[in-house]
DNA sequence: AATAGTATTATTCAACTTGTATAGTACAAA
DNA sequence: TTTGTACTATACAAGTTGAATAATACTATT
Protein backbone atom coordinates (compact mmCIF):
# COMPACT_ATOMS: atom_id res chain seq x y z
CA UNK A 1 0.00 0.00 0.00
CA UNK A 2 1.18 3.69 -0.64
CA UNK A 3 0.36 6.58 0.83
CA UNK A 4 -1.85 7.59 -2.11
CA UNK A 5 -4.59 5.97 0.25
CA UNK A 6 -4.07 8.66 3.33
CA UNK A 7 -5.99 10.99 2.50
CA UNK A 8 -9.24 8.43 1.28
CA UNK A 9 -8.04 7.20 5.20
CA UNK A 10 -8.45 10.61 6.33
CA UNK A 11 -11.86 11.58 5.36
CA UNK A 12 -13.56 7.85 5.90
CA UNK A 13 -11.79 8.25 9.82
CA UNK A 14 -13.13 11.93 9.68
CA UNK A 15 -16.43 10.47 8.41
CA UNK A 16 -16.90 7.75 11.34
CA UNK A 17 -15.60 10.45 14.03
CA UNK A 18 -18.35 12.75 12.95
CA UNK A 19 -20.91 10.72 13.69
CA UNK A 20 -20.45 10.89 17.38
CA UNK A 21 -19.45 14.79 16.96
CA UNK A 22 -22.38 16.03 15.60
CA UNK A 23 -24.86 16.35 19.12
CA UNK A 24 -21.43 17.94 20.42
CA UNK A 25 -21.38 20.46 17.40
CA UNK A 26 -25.34 21.34 17.72
CA UNK A 27 -25.19 22.23 21.57
CA UNK A 28 -22.14 24.18 20.83
CA UNK A 29 -24.27 26.04 18.18
CA UNK A 30 -27.30 26.53 20.57
CA UNK A 31 -25.18 27.56 23.36
CA UNK A 32 -23.22 30.25 21.09
CA UNK A 33 -27.01 31.43 20.85
CA UNK A 34 -31.04 30.60 19.82
CA UNK A 35 -30.28 29.73 15.95
CA UNK A 36 -32.57 28.16 13.59
CA UNK A 37 -31.28 24.89 10.99
CA UNK A 38 -29.96 26.92 8.37
CA UNK A 39 -27.51 28.87 11.02
CA UNK A 40 -26.75 26.13 12.79
CA UNK A 41 -25.65 24.41 9.69
CA UNK A 42 -23.19 27.14 9.08
CA UNK A 43 -22.29 27.78 12.09
CA UNK A 44 -20.91 23.99 12.58
CA UNK A 45 -19.01 24.05 9.06
CA UNK A 46 -17.31 27.85 9.92
CA UNK A 47 -16.46 26.45 13.29
CA UNK A 48 -14.90 23.09 12.16
CA UNK A 49 -13.19 24.48 9.42
CA UNK A 50 -15.66 22.17 7.29
CA UNK A 51 -14.23 18.94 9.23
CA UNK A 52 -18.19 18.33 10.03
CA UNK A 53 -20.07 19.12 7.05
CA UNK A 54 -23.63 18.19 8.11
CA UNK A 55 -27.29 17.61 6.44
CA UNK A 56 -29.42 19.73 7.18
CA UNK A 57 -31.72 16.83 7.02
CA UNK A 58 -29.38 15.53 10.06
CA UNK A 59 -30.01 18.19 12.11
CA UNK A 60 -33.46 18.39 11.60
CA UNK A 61 -33.80 14.99 12.34
CA UNK A 62 -31.98 15.31 15.53
CA UNK A 63 -33.42 18.60 16.83
CA UNK A 64 -37.17 16.95 16.69
CA UNK A 65 -35.75 14.70 18.73
CA UNK A 66 -34.12 16.52 21.52
CA UNK A 67 -37.50 18.44 21.37
CA UNK A 68 -38.99 15.49 22.49
CA UNK A 69 -36.43 14.67 25.28
CA UNK A 70 -37.13 18.64 26.20
CA UNK A 71 -32.68 19.14 25.89
CA UNK A 72 -33.82 21.61 23.43
CA UNK A 73 -36.42 24.00 22.86
CA UNK A 74 -38.01 26.21 20.38
CA UNK A 75 -39.31 29.70 19.95
CA UNK A 76 -40.99 29.97 16.19
CA UNK A 77 -39.79 33.91 15.02
CA UNK A 78 -40.54 35.39 11.77
CA UNK A 79 -37.64 35.32 9.26
CA UNK A 80 -36.68 37.93 6.34
CA UNK A 81 -38.07 35.90 3.56
CA UNK A 82 -40.49 32.86 3.35
CA UNK A 83 -42.08 31.07 6.40
CA UNK A 84 -41.32 31.19 9.70
CA UNK A 85 -38.34 29.36 11.34
CA UNK A 86 -37.95 27.59 14.65
CA UNK A 87 -35.03 29.12 16.47
CA UNK A 88 -33.79 26.10 18.98
CA UNK A 89 -31.98 26.74 22.20
CA UNK A 90 -30.70 24.49 24.51
CA UNK A 91 -33.09 24.22 28.01
CA UNK A 92 -32.10 24.27 31.18
CA UNK A 93 -31.55 20.15 31.23
CA UNK A 94 -29.86 20.88 28.07
CA UNK A 95 -27.61 23.08 29.23
CA UNK A 96 -26.56 20.87 32.33
CA UNK A 97 -26.19 17.79 30.13
CA UNK A 98 -23.58 19.66 28.06
CA UNK A 99 -21.54 20.51 31.04
CA UNK A 100 -21.65 17.69 32.06
CA UNK A 101 -20.48 16.03 29.05
CA UNK A 102 -17.79 18.28 28.72
CA UNK A 103 -16.45 18.13 31.88
CA UNK A 104 -15.81 14.53 31.45
CA UNK A 105 -15.22 13.57 27.59
CA UNK A 106 -13.54 17.35 25.99
CA UNK A 107 -11.70 18.03 28.82
CA UNK A 108 -9.61 14.71 29.13
CA UNK A 109 -8.29 16.20 26.12
CA UNK A 110 -6.68 19.31 28.21
CA UNK A 111 -5.06 17.12 30.53
CA UNK A 112 -1.42 16.82 30.59
CA UNK A 113 -1.16 13.22 30.23
CA UNK A 114 -3.23 13.21 27.01
CA UNK A 115 -1.45 16.28 25.88
CA UNK A 116 1.59 15.73 25.37
CA UNK A 117 0.21 12.55 23.57
CA UNK A 118 -1.67 14.82 21.19
CA UNK A 119 1.31 17.12 20.81
CA UNK A 120 4.06 15.12 20.12
CA UNK B 1 -39.46 15.25 31.80
CA UNK B 2 -37.76 15.85 35.12
CA UNK B 3 -33.61 15.60 35.96
CA UNK B 4 -33.56 12.09 36.95
CA UNK B 5 -32.77 11.17 33.14
CA UNK B 6 -30.01 12.81 33.11
CA UNK B 7 -27.90 10.24 33.69
CA UNK B 8 -29.15 7.93 31.14
CA UNK B 9 -28.84 10.60 28.35
CA UNK B 10 -25.23 11.26 29.29
CA UNK B 11 -24.61 7.63 29.35
CA UNK B 12 -26.44 7.43 25.85
CA UNK B 13 -24.73 9.90 24.63
CA UNK B 14 -21.18 9.13 25.50
CA UNK B 15 -22.02 5.49 23.84
CA UNK B 16 -22.45 6.95 20.92
CA UNK B 17 -19.86 10.07 21.04
CA UNK B 18 -17.62 6.54 21.66
CA UNK B 19 -17.98 5.08 18.42
CA UNK B 20 -16.21 7.43 16.76
CA UNK B 21 -13.29 8.32 19.37
CA UNK B 22 -12.56 4.67 20.17
CA UNK B 23 -10.02 4.62 16.47
CA UNK B 24 -8.38 7.46 18.28
CA UNK B 25 -8.22 5.85 21.70
CA UNK B 26 -6.54 3.21 19.87
CA UNK B 27 -4.25 5.36 17.95
CA UNK B 28 -2.99 6.86 21.64
CA UNK B 29 -2.53 4.11 23.11
CA UNK B 30 0.09 2.91 20.58
CA UNK B 31 1.73 6.09 19.96
CA UNK B 32 2.37 5.89 23.82
CA UNK B 33 4.34 2.75 22.87
CA UNK B 34 3.80 -0.96 21.40
CA UNK B 35 0.78 -2.39 23.49
CA UNK B 36 -1.05 -6.05 23.32
CA UNK B 37 -4.41 -5.98 23.27
CA UNK B 38 -4.77 -6.42 27.04
CA UNK B 39 -2.89 -3.26 27.52
CA UNK B 40 -4.14 -1.35 24.86
CA UNK B 41 -7.94 -2.08 26.36
CA UNK B 42 -6.37 -1.17 29.87
CA UNK B 43 -4.34 2.40 28.62
CA UNK B 44 -7.99 3.29 27.45
CA UNK B 45 -9.95 3.15 30.24
CA UNK B 46 -7.30 4.35 32.21
CA UNK B 47 -6.59 7.76 30.14
CA UNK B 48 -10.38 7.95 29.65
CA UNK B 49 -11.25 7.80 33.33
CA UNK B 50 -13.64 5.06 32.07
CA UNK B 51 -15.45 7.15 30.02
CA UNK B 52 -14.73 5.20 27.27
CA UNK B 53 -14.79 1.21 27.75
CA UNK B 54 -14.29 -1.24 25.42
CA UNK B 55 -14.93 -4.64 24.57
CA UNK B 56 -11.86 -6.57 23.93
CA UNK B 57 -13.45 -7.58 20.88
CA UNK B 58 -13.83 -4.78 19.44
CA UNK B 59 -10.04 -4.13 19.44
CA UNK B 60 -9.00 -6.99 18.03
CA UNK B 61 -11.76 -6.23 15.15
CA UNK B 62 -10.26 -2.96 14.39
CA UNK B 63 -6.80 -3.78 15.01
CA UNK B 64 -7.30 -6.48 12.41
CA UNK B 65 -8.36 -3.86 10.43
CA UNK B 66 -5.97 -1.67 10.58
CA UNK B 67 -3.30 -4.17 10.29
CA UNK B 68 -4.77 -5.22 6.65
CA UNK B 69 -5.03 -1.44 5.37
CA UNK B 70 -1.30 -1.00 6.71
CA UNK B 71 -1.56 1.71 9.17
CA UNK B 72 -0.53 -0.56 12.29
CA UNK B 73 1.80 -3.79 12.39
CA UNK B 74 2.73 -6.20 15.41
CA UNK B 75 5.50 -8.00 16.75
CA UNK B 76 5.04 -11.34 17.94
CA UNK B 77 6.20 -11.81 21.93
CA UNK B 78 6.25 -14.24 24.40
CA UNK B 79 4.21 -13.03 27.58
CA UNK B 80 4.65 -13.90 31.08
CA UNK B 81 2.05 -16.11 30.70
CA UNK B 82 0.09 -17.89 28.20
CA UNK B 83 0.42 -18.33 24.40
CA UNK B 84 2.35 -15.33 22.30
CA UNK B 85 1.15 -12.18 21.97
CA UNK B 86 0.92 -9.53 19.12
CA UNK B 87 2.69 -6.44 20.44
CA UNK B 88 0.87 -3.48 17.89
CA UNK B 89 2.41 -0.48 16.67
CA UNK B 90 1.76 2.29 14.11
CA UNK B 91 3.06 2.17 10.77
CA UNK B 92 4.87 5.44 9.22
CA UNK B 93 1.37 5.60 7.29
CA UNK B 94 -0.75 5.18 11.27
CA UNK B 95 1.77 7.95 12.53
CA UNK B 96 0.70 9.97 9.15
CA UNK B 97 -2.43 9.53 9.80
CA UNK B 98 -3.11 10.58 13.31
CA UNK B 99 -0.65 13.47 13.16
CA UNK B 100 -3.11 14.76 9.88
CA UNK B 101 -6.27 13.92 12.12
CA UNK B 102 -5.05 15.69 15.34
CA UNK B 103 -4.01 18.44 13.51
CA UNK B 104 -7.62 19.00 11.48
CA UNK B 105 -9.86 17.51 14.01
CA UNK B 106 -8.40 17.91 17.84
CA UNK B 107 -6.69 21.16 17.60
CA UNK B 108 -10.16 22.52 16.79
CA UNK B 109 -10.97 22.35 20.49
CA UNK B 110 -8.16 24.26 21.30
CA UNK B 111 -9.16 27.26 18.99
CA UNK B 112 -9.67 30.27 21.09
CA UNK B 113 -13.71 30.46 19.81
CA UNK B 114 -14.24 26.98 20.84
CA UNK B 115 -12.39 26.88 24.01
CA UNK B 116 -14.42 29.83 25.34
CA UNK B 117 -17.85 28.05 24.39
CA UNK B 118 -16.30 24.76 26.01
CA UNK B 119 -15.14 26.59 29.39
CA UNK B 120 -18.34 28.91 30.27
C1' DA C 1 -1.99 -36.44 31.51
C1' DA C 2 -5.75 -33.51 32.41
C1' DT C 3 -7.31 -28.97 33.54
C1' DA C 4 -7.61 -24.04 33.87
C1' DG C 5 -6.18 -19.64 32.22
C1' DT C 6 -4.48 -16.57 28.50
C1' DA C 7 -4.50 -14.73 23.66
C1' DT C 8 -6.45 -14.61 19.48
C1' DT C 9 -9.66 -15.36 15.26
C1' DA C 10 -14.22 -15.34 13.39
C1' DT C 11 -19.22 -14.83 12.77
C1' DT C 12 -23.80 -13.14 13.72
C1' DC C 13 -27.48 -10.13 15.31
C1' DA C 14 -29.37 -5.95 17.53
C1' DA C 15 -29.06 -1.04 18.14
C1' DC C 16 -27.77 3.30 16.66
C1' DT C 17 -26.27 7.35 13.57
C1' DT C 18 -25.50 9.64 9.22
C1' DG C 19 -25.97 10.22 4.06
C1' DT C 20 -29.01 10.12 0.56
C1' DA C 21 -33.22 10.03 -1.80
C1' DT C 22 -37.95 10.86 -1.99
C1' DA C 23 -42.44 13.03 -1.06
C1' DG C 24 -45.08 16.25 0.96
C1' DT C 25 -46.87 20.63 3.57
C1' DA C 26 -46.83 25.60 4.29
C1' DC C 27 -45.89 30.33 3.79
C1' DA C 28 -44.13 34.76 1.50
C1' DA C 29 -42.73 37.66 -2.13
C1' DA C 30 -42.29 38.65 -6.99
C1' DT D 1 -49.12 31.66 -10.30
C1' DT D 2 -44.51 30.74 -9.62
C1' DT D 3 -40.33 30.55 -7.04
C1' DG D 4 -37.74 30.12 -2.94
C1' DT D 5 -37.56 29.11 2.00
C1' DA D 6 -38.54 26.18 6.18
C1' DC D 7 -39.89 22.14 7.85
C1' DT D 8 -41.90 17.12 8.46
C1' DA D 9 -41.55 12.31 7.50
C1' DT D 10 -40.09 7.86 5.74
C1' DA D 11 -36.93 4.40 3.89
C1' DC D 12 -32.67 2.20 2.69
C1' DA D 13 -27.51 1.70 2.60
C1' DA D 14 -23.27 1.92 5.11
C1' DG D 15 -20.64 1.85 9.09
C1' DT D 16 -19.61 0.96 14.18
C1' DT D 17 -20.09 -1.17 18.78
C1' DG D 18 -22.06 -4.56 22.24
C1' DA D 19 -23.02 -9.00 23.07
C1' DA D 20 -23.18 -13.78 22.33
C1' DT D 21 -21.20 -17.76 20.51
C1' DA D 22 -17.70 -21.01 18.81
C1' DA D 23 -13.25 -22.24 17.91
C1' DT D 24 -7.93 -22.70 18.02
C1' DA D 25 -3.53 -22.75 20.49
C1' DC D 26 -0.18 -22.32 23.93
C1' DT D 27 1.33 -22.31 29.09
C1' DA D 28 1.35 -23.44 33.73
C1' DT D 29 -0.65 -25.93 37.42
C1' DT D 30 -2.38 -29.92 39.60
Amino acid sequence: MTKDILPDLLSSWEETYKKGQLTLWIFLALKDGSKYVDEIKEFIERKSKNTISCEEQSLYRNLRKYKHIDIVSFAIKKGNKGPNRKYYFLTDMGTELLEKFIERNIKLFFSTEINNLLKK
